[in-house]
RNA sequence: CGAGGUGUAGCGCAGUUUGGUAGCGCGCUUGGUUCGGGACCAAGAGGUCGUGGGUUCAAGUCCCGUCACCUCGACCA
């Protein structure tokens, strides 16, 4: 394979200096840049421009699946936080609070929402009366603070942007249903739009939501065999309803507590497509979220007729639904191709003097390197094929990772073994936390879902016999 | 929170060991030639060396404090 460092002066070796890729990579695409406080960033127009086509998909999902969006304050009275008792234990210690307003000390200090189970449950306590008003079904579009001791850009920051679904439900069946639905959008989002095949299911009682009694999570692999959580459902039984006295009078003319689920995913799915497809050169991002699909580079571009042909391409395939944009800046063509490389754009045209007078354009897909001649006419039809073919390509690429990179282990050394060579490992577990707490001490690998429909003689760590079969892994 | 590292022009760095006029590359501005994988020539602009104090005739350099950021670990979308 060619020496893609040849290419790329200035990113660090994606093989043997990962995360420093990742924070070369992100920085000198102008996907982000550090905030002047401690864990802040700011998503600059590229990056955002990403953020946008997430939102778009997803809220175009939540909507098929009957919710509705809304909005919710920022600032949470402290005492509601301390209402449900898992949720406080698992939360105070990252809040941000707020205790001065208008120059006088607040006689109640207030909550930067690091997330808003208790605000949305007042206010679900005072709208909800009657069984007819079940479901609710509600998401918002917000931002959230967590003060996080360790950051990084997309991964963990101290503010990030997020949707947080809230539902109620009049029964236990109904909640846990839409909990599991929400996870499998989540699922068919992250493949269809992200190109990042998943691994779904439960989550351990040590890593679930602080005041959940079921959490489900999706996890993505990255490019170094490490997990990321990109996403998760919680189902939160009565929990929050009995803290925040969220009933409804019933057929049976009983007042009951309904049933609560919340699901969210981040600006970290950002942080999962970098990491998950990335290469040497760059970033690689998958077409449909892509800010710019096709970007179209003049070759001699003061010979006559080239800009304006560039244009005239450019216009066609903007007209066509493409988001094509044209690169004429001063600078060579060899630099924009990189650059453009760099920044991740799935798909670049070269238009020069020869292409226009045979009727040409050359097209350079950024998945394979291929370059391919095609005619100009019916430019549309042939990059729209090609784009559909690159998210393809790119799912598929993922998804062989992700099946070659999964073993299993009878014992906490192959455990380990499998951790180290930068595998998920599938292995047999008994069901307890010490267990879980000794082989996290042991290999540094978390559960990350339990795995449905398999199962394991032993417990591969303390030999007794196996409740789960759990899937392994390394996490960011 | 533990260990290590870095703060000097927009970015990347040298200069600190041995105190003595603030440097280099890239980028930026102007003009010209170029253009199919990071072009070239010429002329320019740009810095209270993170910050507060101290030592000294003299501090980017030495001493004390402090802040921020990065990397690796323990906890989290």
């Amino acid at each position: 394979m060619a020496k893609d460092n040849q290419f790329v002066k200035e990113i660090a070796d994606i093989e043997t200096d990962f995360p420093r890729w990742y924070t070369d990579v992100v920085i000198k695409t102008k996907l982000v840049d550090y905030g002047p406080v401690k864990g802040t960033m700011v998503i600059r127009p590229y990056g955002y421009a990403i953020w946008e086509n997430i939102q778009k998909e997803l809220d175009a999902r939540f909507k098929a699946t009957g919710h509705q969006n809304a909005y919710f304050p920022l600032l949470i009275p402290y005492s509601f936080m301390t209402r449900e008792a898992e949720h406080v234990e698992g939360f105070a210690p990252e809040v941000a609070v707020v205790t001065v307003g208008g120059g006088e000390t607040l006689a109640e200090p207030l909550v930067i929402r690091p997330t808003s189970e208790t605000i949305i449950g007042e206010m679900y306590s005072k709208w909800l009366q009657s069984y007819r008003d079940l479901p609710i079904l509600i998401n918002q579009w917000a931002n959230v603070v967590r003060w996080e001791k360790t950051t990084r850009p997309f991964l963990r920051t101290s503010e990030f942007l997020w949707q947080e679904g809230h539902t109620v439900h009049a029964s236990e069946e109904e909640a846990m249903e839409e909990a599991l639905t929400m996870l499998g959008v989540f699922r068919e989002f992250a493949e269809t739009c992200l190109a990042i095949p998943v691994f779904t299911g439960r989550k351990t009682e040590k890593e679930k939501f602080a005041g959940a009694v079921a959490t489900f999570g999706m996890e993505a692999m990255m490019h170094d065999g490490k997990s990321l959580q990109a996403g998760t459902s919680h189902y939160l039984g009565q929990n929050f309803s009995k803290a925040f006295d969220i009933q409804f009078l019933d057929k049976d003319g009983t007042h009951k507590y309904g049933y609560t689920t919340s699901w969210g995913v981040s600006t970290r799915l950002i942080g999962a497509l970098i990491m998950a497809h990335g290469d040497q050169r760059g970033l690689v991002i998958p077409p449909v979220v892509a800010p710019v699909q096709t970007i179209l580079i003049p070759i001699a571009a003061k010979k006559e007729g080239v800009l304006e042909a560039v244009e005239k391409l450019r216009q066609e395939l903007f007209a066509a639904g493409v988001r094509a944009e044209s690169d004429t800046s001063d600078n060579s063509p060899g630099w924009k191709f990189n650059e453009w490389e760099m920044k991740g754009v799935p798909l670049r045209i070269e238009l020069g003097p020869r292409d226009i007078e045979a009727g040409k354009m050359v097209l350079v897909r950024r998945d394979t390197h291929e370059k391919i001649e095609a005619p100009i006419e019916n430019a549309a039809q042939t990059v729209k094929a090609l784009l559909a073919d690159i998210q393809a390509n790119l799912l598929e690429k993922a998804r062989k990772r992700k099946e070659e990179r999964v073993v299993t282990a009878n014992s906490v050394e192959e455990l380990l073994e499998g951790v180290e060579k930068g595998n998920f490992v599938k292995a047999g577990w008994c069901g307890c936390r010490e267990c879980e707490d000794t082989i996290k001490e042991k290999t540094a690998a978390s559960a990350r879902v339990i795995v449905e429909g398999e199962h394991a003689e032993k417990c591969c760590c303390c030999g007794k016999e196996a409740k789960h079969v759990v899937l392994f892994a390394r996490a960011y």
